[in-house]
DNA sequence: TTGACGACCATAATATCCCATGATATCCCA
DNA sequence: TGGGATATCATGGGATATTATGGTCGTCAA
């Protein structure tokens, strides 16, 4: 598997160490990534991490943008400027600066949560609150889809 | 035959092991997952299993959204998030975790219903109970199909 | 000298591997 | 076609490897 699913909730010890997910360090070793990049999620108080896959799509949605425009800017500003590459110790566990821990409001636990090609680091109550958001919306626009591809072609149904 | 198919239901042994039915071995053998990925089924108390076939249906969805939208992240969350890929012993057997059994309110067996690309896993009985009523409604739609395709289009009843 | 940090070592819980067994199902050949 | 030989399957259990987590001991810097 080369991408970053399932979600594990984690403790930090007394050092303020967290233990990457074994399953996520696998990923990453083969992403070929040494570290752990993070930043703070835009919008949202967690954080998203990854490795190379991460900082190619990062670099793609900056080159979008021509260069010295304000939103290019902006981004480079939010997305580079705002990141952290963490060391990950002999153990596979990660410190998170104070700056990180802070904006998405975490103090003992992390749960860290598998989106594909990177992953975000939550703290477990606002995690299980904004799962259940997603949730809902994501079967709302199931009902929504299944219904149209129905009337439009049938046959689309089945598979 | 590339298509999971048929129902079995299997007892979990003292470590909560559960053989995968030989015959959904073989089809994941020939697509090629490694494991199995599992994830909760959105609308249903039940598991939504499979292997490359179900994964490239999933990634299809997500990859509807652009990269960073929150449309994305949401369905990312939900269906990565929540997925798991477990591991399949020597034996064909896995271990469900946690929060996969209490989803699907699963304890000592579990039923395995094919559903083509993909298999779902339920607590027996709910099955049951879900099979009726699935049931029920094939016979009433079926009927009003027959009626009104016998109406409009005759051929229409092929497949 | 104190405090933060890194490299190591320790350990309990748990997952994984490997071998065993009874019950079916399948094969094969007279 | 019968029926014993063989393979496959679901299930069980002990040994071993991983994982998450905790702690120790220097080192470097303020």
């Amino acid at each position: 598997m080369d991408r970053f699913v399932s979600n594990f909730t984690l403790r930090l010890d007394a050092k303020g160490r967290v233990s990457i997910p074994a399953a996520y360090r696998g990923v990453l070793a083969r992403d070929g990534f040494d570290g752990l990049y993070v930043y703070p999620t835009l919008d949202r108080p967690a954080l998203d991490a990854g490795g190379n896959a991460l900082l190619t799509e990062i670099e793609q949605l900056i080159g979008r943008f021509a260069p010295f425009s304000d939103e290019r800017e902006d981004f480079s500003a939010a997305l580079y400027g705002t990141s952290e590459t963490l060391k990950i110790d002999g153990e596979g566990r990660v410190i998170l600066s104070g700056p990180l821990k802070a904006h998405a409001g975490i103090a003992e636990t992390v749960a860290f949560v598998g989106l594909g090609h990177k992953f975000q680091i939550w703290e477990p109550e606002r995690f299980r609150a904004q799962l259940a958001e997603a949730t809902g919306k994501v079967r709302a626009l199931k009902k929504q889809l299944g219904s149209r591809m129905a009337a439009q072609d049938p046959r689309g149904a089945r598979e």
